[in-house]
DNA sequence: ATCCTCCCCTAC
DNA sequence: TAAGGTAGGGGAGGAT
């Protein structure tokens, strides 16, 4: 069912050519900066021919050299600086600045700043180097692509450095934000942030101005009647949310036409109105950007641009709620959810802890109980588990400084619409007096509690009384597991105090004092009953469960309430007639596994006893990294699809390098309508959904956004699914590994061990038979469609149903397809780990085939003999590169092994049809590049659109092309092509590039299917090679570009010629192309590494 | 048996 | 209008 393919590899060369920035740098004249230059925006050259005939090549390796000397000479300036080594030369220790634009003062005085004071000062931008972006002001322009390229950084004024000097001490970034930026991410930091943690920002008890500025409450002026907003909480309300969600569900199926909220609209707006008046009667103010007061004041003047949570004060004023009508759908619909916050807040957690989640042996060391001894894995005599959870966490935060609110029913939501579908995030208690839930819709509760007070979230609010709440747990024990924002379990079996519940009161006490916010606890002998015993604690108490008690506590105790039990397990226990501890506890064990499966039936039959092995840990590392998005998808057409999907791409990129992984695992989930659902409830809600799901594992773990963005498009092909249906969309990326590890020789990356590696096999055989039916998703012209079936028959295909079958049971090509020019052309170590693929025989079975070839011996013989002889194995030192170029009599159009007849037919035309690569609307052709195509290049693409609206424009616009009568034979391109095919080490010298020449070879020598003919494609795209950088590319056009970014990133000559060319490549090779990807990919790195140093230089590489 | 994919379930 | 995410665990069923 599932195509398995895939591609990847990290992006190499990243330090050097491919950095756009690098590239970049070169060009800039200025001494300031751009952030859109540095970061390969708006960066084309104002005149490409002007570029054309510059020594582009040298340009990554120029800016290797040249970054490489401006870091030595910033190292040794600071080595030398009178300031280093002292206590105040370390200020900026761990900050990393790059400066964007003008800046005052100047960036050279940053510079010096950062000199005299242990920072880092890059010249260029690096995501991976540059912790701060310095900047005084963008233009709107720029902040877009600012937003896209930050990955997350703080964008901070100059005045951050110079008074961080005058304080002797590292200040605190947030309130020196970008204006423009600030005001956006008011609400809520921005959601890489959550990745990106400033490491040097020391975690701060909030005081009592901050508190005060960030927590007042607000009028939403633009709906002229006082609203409170703020904050919620997660935990106990999450039952019932989930209660709730599923009940939805289940009412927007198909059996549920007409329900309960028709009836109950009308119900509510009578009810509701008066409310509103009276809540009209509120008045709050807000400045919730700033954590200085300085900052406060001048966040007043933009007030309404600054809001906390207030998309709509800072989008125009249209709806942007949907993905159609918000080109930054995704980013800024993270900003605002709430689950997105719980989600990621343990991300949040983990970089401001490290310590606690990279090992399972690394602790804190813990001044108020050190020396208490570690805890084996082995029970104790006597455990002692606190667990403390804060009281409905989101409202508490938002009216810990209202008095005036206290008592009063309050919930947090984002809207407070009685009428509308947004959902009741967090209820106090007063609130679910009047059966306020969490995850109810905002009319509803408004229903039950005419008077609830609505107050919005406040994201930031919550980080820092998390900080708190965390920072005094950790004081009090060194053991903590940190389960959410709110919630955590405490190991205190070795602390020094023995009155566990006089220790649960201090901390309770102290989390009260320090920041307004009540929590219970439950102290019990493990995790699961000190859980239990706080949901009996709630609220603001504890309760305590001693080992005597739990049965008791339990008999009675309904099974829902154990954790591991949802509203699922739940009903199936109640069809068993189950519905409490007490009557689980006679089910056998083996009864349960049987029902429930061997874990979960485990599970009950420990936890309705009241037993739980668990150990109060550290959070482990993550195993996979995500980001799913099921509200306010809607598309119309593939290119909304496309979009989104690379919007998504960037983010799980960002999350990836954010926090320092790669995956090799990709997970495309799709929320499909179901066909007799109706429009959802819930207003943009994503309704009644089946939820679709395919998965890729490639070779080689990547964070690469370009890797993502061509596998999502990929993954998305294979749903066959009409794009008006999709109701959300999510990408998960999972066997995560350090982002460092695969360079560090990972033995995965050996041509071997990936070509034998199961997957390998598996994917390629998928791709093989997927082939007939092979759909490449192309979104330039908006439409669904199969690509030019002209291939179809193709090589690959054809040799997949041929008798040998492309792999034998190792996996690799059968020897005597193997085409001894290319391997002779390849380099030693290339040929020389082939020949170990081949337990030795490759050499032999090159001089055999050489002889053969010279007998002109054609058949059956030589493959037969080359297999079982046993020739011995020629040293690799004896098969030096003069020895093999020297062979290359061979006919390139040769294939060895192909001799059977319907390989013969099987090799691919020598010539096309210049149709099959014509842009297949006018919009496709940008017509700069289309100005510089050759003529008849032109001419056809006249033609081939004449058809089309339109086409006249580009008659007129170039009619000295179009009048012209030039006769060219369409269907062959054989007189573009250079000379003849040389070798591939001849090629890589030639700077005009081998590709027309590869192109050929291709095609003549396409016996598809076999190692040979792909490592001829392979060793064609590395001649592909980088003459500008990306912008260059990007100057291609919209036609070039769509076509490109979804098969590769490509380095390309700014000859257009070239890229016309390269597309031609390309196309033709689409239909085999998830194959040669993986393939290229694993050998990339191979011959990056060998071939980098074997012939001096820089190796450009393309990667796919 | 063991692994993998494609789900589903659950907690927060 | 509204922001229904994230991640771990496990089961079914198929491939090897």
């Amino acid at each position: 069912m599932s195509s398995n393919s895939a591609s990847k590899s990290k992006r190499s060369l990243k330090s050097t050519s491919s950095n756009p920035s690098s590239s970049d740098g070169k060009r800039k004249k200025t001494a300031q900066k751009t952030l859109g230059m540095a970061w390969g925006a708006n960066s084309r050259p104002s005149s490409r021919s002007a570029f054309r005939n510059s020594p582009f090549t040298d340009v990554g390796s120029y800016m290797a050299v040249k970054n490489q000397k401006l870091h030595e000479q910033f190292n040794a300036a600071a080595s030398s600086s009178s300031y280093s080594g002292s206590s105040s030369g370390n200020i900026f220790s761990g900050v990393s600045i790059f400066v964007d634009g003008y800046t005052v003062p100047s960036s050279q005085e940053l510079r010096g700043y950062m000199l005299k004071y242990g920072g880092r000062f890059e010249n260029y931008f690096s995501r991976h180097r540059v912790t701060h972006i310095i900047c005084s002001n963008l233009p709107d322009s720029k902040i877009k692509n600012l937003r896209a390229f930050s990955g997350g950084l703080p964008i901070v004024k100059p005045a951050w450095l110079l008074e961080s000097v005058a304080a002797n001490k590292l200040l605190s970034w947030t309130p020196y934000q970008l204006d423009q930026l600030a005001a956006e991410n008011c609400n809520q930091a921005k959601l890489s942030a959550f990745f990106t943690l400033q490491y040097n920002e020391a975690p701060k008890i909030a005081n009592t101005s901050v508190d005060d500025c960030d927590n007042q409450l607000f009028i939403k002026k633009d709906e002229g009647r006082a609203s409170l907003e703020q904050a919620e909480s997660c935990n106990e309300e999450e039952i019932d949310l989930l209660q709730l969600k599923t009940d939805r569900v289940m009412s927007e199926g198909p059996s549920c036409s007409v329900e309960s909220s028709c009836e109950v609209k009308g119900l509510e707006q009578s009810d509701c109105s008066p409310s509103d008046m009276k809540n009209s009667d509120l008045e709050y103010k807000s400045s919730p950007c700033k954590a200085s007061v300085s900052h406060c004041s001048n966040s007043l003047d933009n007030y309404s641009s600054c809001e906390a949570s207030s998309s709509r004060n800072c989008l125009p004023t249209n709806q942007l709620h949907s993905t159609l009508s918000d080109p930054n759908f995704v980013e800024n619909y993270f900003k605002s959810s709430r689950l997105h916050f719980i989600g990621t807040w343990r991300n949040r957690y983990r970089k401001r802890f490290p310590s606690l989640s990279n090992g399972t042996t690394s602790r804190v060391s813990n001044p108020y109980n050190e020396g208490s001894s570690m805890k084996t894995g082995v029970a104790n005599e006597k455990n002692v588990v606190i667990h403390i959870d804060m009281d409905c966490f989101f409202v508490s935060v938002v009216i810990r400084n209202h008095p005036e609110l206290h008592g009063k029913p309050v919930a947090v939501c984002h809207s407070d619409n009685p009428r509308g579908t947004a959902e009741i995030s967090s209820a106090n208690y007063p609130a679910r007096e009047y059966g306020v839930k969490a995850g109810m819709f905002v009319k509803d509760a408004k229903i039950r509690c005419p008077q609830l007070v609505i107050v919005p979230y406040d994201f930031r609010a919550y980080e820092m009384v998390a900080d708190q709440f965390y920072d005094i747990l950790h004081r009090h024990c060194n053991k903590v597991q940190a389960v959410s924002c709110d919630e955590a379990f405490l190991d205190v079996s070795d602390t020094k105090v023995g009155d566990y519940e006089l220790l649960a009161s201090i901390i309770r006490k102290e989390i009260l004092n320090t920041t307004g916010c009540t929590a219970s606890a439950g102290i019990a002998e493990n995790m699961l009953m000190a859980r239990l015993a706080t949901k009996t604690a709630k609220p603001d108490g504890q309760f305590h469960i001693p080992p005597g008690k739990v049965d008791d506590y339990l008999y009675t105790l309904p099974v829902k309430a154990l954790p591991g039990i949802g509203h699922v397990l739940e009903e199936k226990l109640k069809k068993k007639q189950i519905r409490t501890c007490g009557q689980l506890r006679p089910i056998a064990k083996e009864s349960l596994q049987k029902d429930f499966g061997m874990k979960t039936g485990e599970m009950l039959w420990n936890y309705s006893r009241g037993i739980d092995s668990r150990l109060v840990g550290l959070i482990q590392e993550s195993k996979s990294i995500g980001a799913e998005v099921n509200w306010g998808v809607r598309f119309n057409n593939a290119n909304d699809v496309q979009h989104f999907l690379t919007n998504l791409c960037k983010e799980v990129a960002l999350r990836l390098q954010g926090c320092g992984v790669q995956g090799r695992t990709f997970t495309l989930k799709i929320k499909k309508k179901k066909s007799d659902a109706g429009e959802p409830v819930k207003y943009m809600g994503h309704g009644y959904c089946e939820n679709l799901s395919h998965t890729i594992t490639i070779p080689m773990a990547t964070d690469d956004v370009g890797v993502l963005q061509r596998l999502a498009t990929q993954l998305f092909g294979h749903f066959h699914i009409d794009v008006g249906d999709i109701r959300g969309v999510g990408l998960q990326v999972s066997k995560l590994e350090g982002a460092g590890d695969s360079k560090r020789g990972n033995k995965r990356n050996s041509i071997l061990s990936w070509v034998s590696s199961t997957s390998a096999k598996e994917q390629n055989q998928n791709l093989i038979s997927d082939l007939p039916k092979c759909e490449a998703w192309r979104p330039t012209d908006g439409v669904l469609r199969q690509p030019a079936s002209s291939m179809k028959g193709s090589s690959i295909e054809m040799r997949a149903g041929s008798e040998t079958g492309i792999y034998n049971s190792t996996g690799i090509p059968p020897l005597q397809d193997l085409d001894v020019a290319v391997i002779e052309s390849l380099p030693p170590e290339v040929v020389s780990e082939i020949n170990e693929m081949y337990g030795g025989k490759l050499l032999g079975f090159i001089s055999a085939s050489k002889n053969k070839i010279i007998n002109t011996n054609i058949h059956d013989a030589s493959t037969k003999s080359c297999e079982d002889s046993g020739v011995a194995v020629e040293d690799m030192g004896s098969l030096s590169r003069a020895h093999l170029l020297e062979s290359n009599t061979v006919a390139t159009d040769k294939v060895m092994g192909c001799d059977k007849e319907e390989d013969l037919d099987f090799a691919a035309p020598a010539t096309f049809s210049r149709k099959d690569i014509m842009p297949s609307s006018l919009s496709q052709v940008d017509s700069s590049v289309f100005q510089e195509l050759p003529e008849e290049f032109r001419k056809d693409i006249i033609e081939h659109l004449g058809h089309h609206q339109g086409a006249e424009f580009l008659k007129g616009a170039f009619s000295d092309v179009s009048d012209k009568q030039t006769e060219v034979e369409a269907s062959d391109l054989s007189g573009l092509w250079v000379g003849n095919p040389p070798k591939w080490v001849e090629k890589f010298q030639i700077s005009n590039c081998g590709l027309l020449t590869i192109f050929a070879e291709i095609y003549l020598s396409g016996s598809g299917g076999c190692l040979s003919s792909l490592l001829q494609c392979l060793m064609s795209r590395i001649f592909v090679f980088t003459g500008a950088s990306t912008d260059g590319f990007g100057n291609a056009g919209s036609w070039l570009h769509e076509l490109f970014k979804q098969y590769i990133d490509i380095k390309i000559t700014t000859d257009v010629e070239e890229i016309y060319l390269c597309i031609c490549l390309l196309r033709r090779l689409t239909e085999r192309f998830e194959f040669l990807l993986q393939v290229y990919n694993a050998i990339i790195p191979h011959l990056q590494a060998s071939m980098g140093e074997h012939y001096g230089g820089t190796l450009c590489i393309p990667l796919l």
